[in-house]
DNA sequence: ATGAAGATTGCAACCGATTGCAATAAAATG
DNA sequence: CATTTTATTGCAATCGGTTGCAATCTTCAT
């Protein structure tokens, strides 16, 4: 399995009877070449099918130009949309991105933080998996210096940059238009209150509640995985209830559509029995019927400031920005599941 | 913006008084090493903070354990599960993943695929954007000899490796379900017929015509990109013929779910009036109402083969595989959508 | 013609890890 | 005790590109 050798340097400067260190200068531009020199070096370069070996010149230059992205998934269309933002952002800037994926497990997110720390990139962005506890495996970075920006999945109170949604915000917003369109007992699906979203629109929740003079109990809130079979378990818990629920604030829109149809499956109507919020904005919301009422975020945006900001750092255009946090607004768009007065 | 100096096998050599190239065997749980020394050598680098440099040793060894894989979209429930499958596999076998993914373009993709060429992966791995027409931007590869193993949609004409579904057959099972549920005019809504996937999709739902001896006129398939808005033309052009067609075999999901939603919202009934079929198994799929009969292929299997198949490749173990087609079985999920005889 | 300034190019030492081969020390064998 | 075998370790070259400094060649003014 043995690959053609490259073409080096070494091998065009022999061909020309020129030094290595000649072709090398030429081919980066140096101003004291002979601009005969460098058209010829350029030339054969081009005709030999020369690429410069990118190890080589890393070794020797000690930087890599590279960021690291670590996601926690894939699948949702947020998470493109900031993918997108954030590819826009670095390809603008000449940084390549290498991206991986911790599939919301921690043990591969610490293994990728590492991976990308030995393969020494210049500056990390992270958005935490569903699991992470502590940020011991991001040390190495601190330690050595090299920036990392968290984003969508932080954790607040710890230092560094972040980037995220105003969560208490939308949660309030998403909570305070069910209580509007008459719902009097709510209850707040959502996943583990340690993840910083969750538990931030959980707070948003209550606040919407204390607002309205609605009370708050404890078993109106069901923490699930966000999987198709724990939303279907949440489903029935609700049905279950006495007296039925009339409103259900959905922390993820995928579960929130499982939720849906669960309960429509049972005869119950939405939105008139029961109405029903999700959150992400995702695909699906438009898909189903009725259309999902849900909070939007922009993605794309959302990418672009953190990649910006980043390379802003690296650059040492701006050094305060990295200790800040960056809040994004995000709107609530009403669809069919939530409206029962016609407002549509 | 200086990063602090990094510790190398010589500072650890040096402090332990042995030889670089011990540490370095001793790191590399090279078996000539003495068992207290690997372990004194292990200590010290993790008390150090010691970091493997990359760029040195990939230069040095004259491979980079990095595989590309080049994807046309990232959001389909299909292209996260093959990704899965090849991550899988790769990091089992310590290779290096970097992905970039082409939005549907064929500039990206070209871009790509030099950019991975020059940082010298070891193999590629590739599913071709909408509008990619030849492979031009892959010759260096094969001028290499670096191997390229392409999956899902690829030109089936060219050389070189190819792991694929069944399109034709899927296809026609497809479509000779829509018959046996009773549909005697069947439309097809598609995407451009240069690409592989949908012209042989196209091939088996003309077979399943001639097989039931019903006639294919060239009206009744409709080309759109997928997109939203072209789905919902498609719609509307549905509901525009007379007399109405009973049966809709839609090559993706996605658009399937807008078309029958435009129908449903046209008062058109599903199954009822029209019978519908996608393609993909999407997670929409089950969370619309009803929910949508369509065609299952597994994403993580293809995955794992397609990985397999180019480490296999690479490690020297099989050298055959390379020019070879795989093509993979699809199953037909029947659910509501298609069914008018209460089978379910 | 001659020395100084300027333009080009080459020399050689890096960057850090890997590895074939030789060297040495320790253990096993006769 | 001599000799072979085995276990460990070190030497030094190598991967390919970059760069400070010296060397050479022009050019130009005096």
């Amino acid at each position: 399995m043995k690959t053609i050798k490259d073409i080096t340097i070494y091998d065009l400067a022999h061909e020309l009877q020129v030094s290595a260190a000649t072709v090398s200068r030429a081919l980066n531009h140096h101003p004291s070449i002979n601009k005969n020199t460098r058209k010829k070096v350029i030339e054969l370069a081009s005709k030999r099918g020369y690429r410069s070996n990118t190890f080589a010149s890393n070794l020797r230059r000690q930087n890599t130009n590279t960021i690291g992205l670590i996601l926690h998934e894939l699948n949702s269309q947020f998470m493109v949309s900031v993918l997108a933002g954030i590819e826009k952002v670095t390809t603008e800037a000449k940084y390549d991105l290498i991206i991986g994926h911790s599939s919301e497990s921690w043990e591969k997110e610490a293994a990728n933080a590492l991976n990308f720390f030995n393969k020494r990139v210049d500056g990390l962005i992270a958005s935490l998996a569903f699991d992470t506890e502590n940020l011991l495996h991001f040390e190495p970075y601190k330690k050595k210096g090299i920036p990392i920006v968290f984003f969508d999945r932080v954790f607040e109170e710890a230092e560094g940059a972040k980037v995220i949604i105003h969560n208490r915000k939308a949660g309030f917003e998403a909570t305070r238009h069910l209580v509007e369109e008459g719902c009097k007992k709510i209850i707040h699906v959502t996943a583990s209150l340690q993840r910083n979203v969750y538990y931030e629109r959980f707070k948003g929740y209550q606040d919407a509640l204390e607002a309205s003079q609605l009370c708050f109990s404890e078993e109106d809130i069901l923490i699930t995985d966000l999987s198709e079979k724990d939303s279907i378990e949440a489903a029935n818990k609700i049905l279950a209830m006495r007296p039925l629920p009339d409103g259900i604030f959905v922390t993820n829109d995928f579960a929130a559509a499982i939720i849906m149809r669960t309960l429509q499956n049972a005869g119950v109507c939405i939105p008139e029995d029961i109405a029903i919020i999700g959150f992400n904005n995702d695909t699906i919301s438009t898909l189903i019927q009725p259309s999902l009422t849900t909070i939007n975020y922009p993605g794309a945006e959302i990418g672009e400031i953190v990649a910006r900001n980043l390379i802003q750092h690296l650059q040492g255009t701006s050094d305060l920005s990295l200790t800040n946090t960056i809040i994004i607004n995000s709107d609530l768009i009403i669809r069919h599941s939530s409206t029962r007065k016609n407002k549509l």
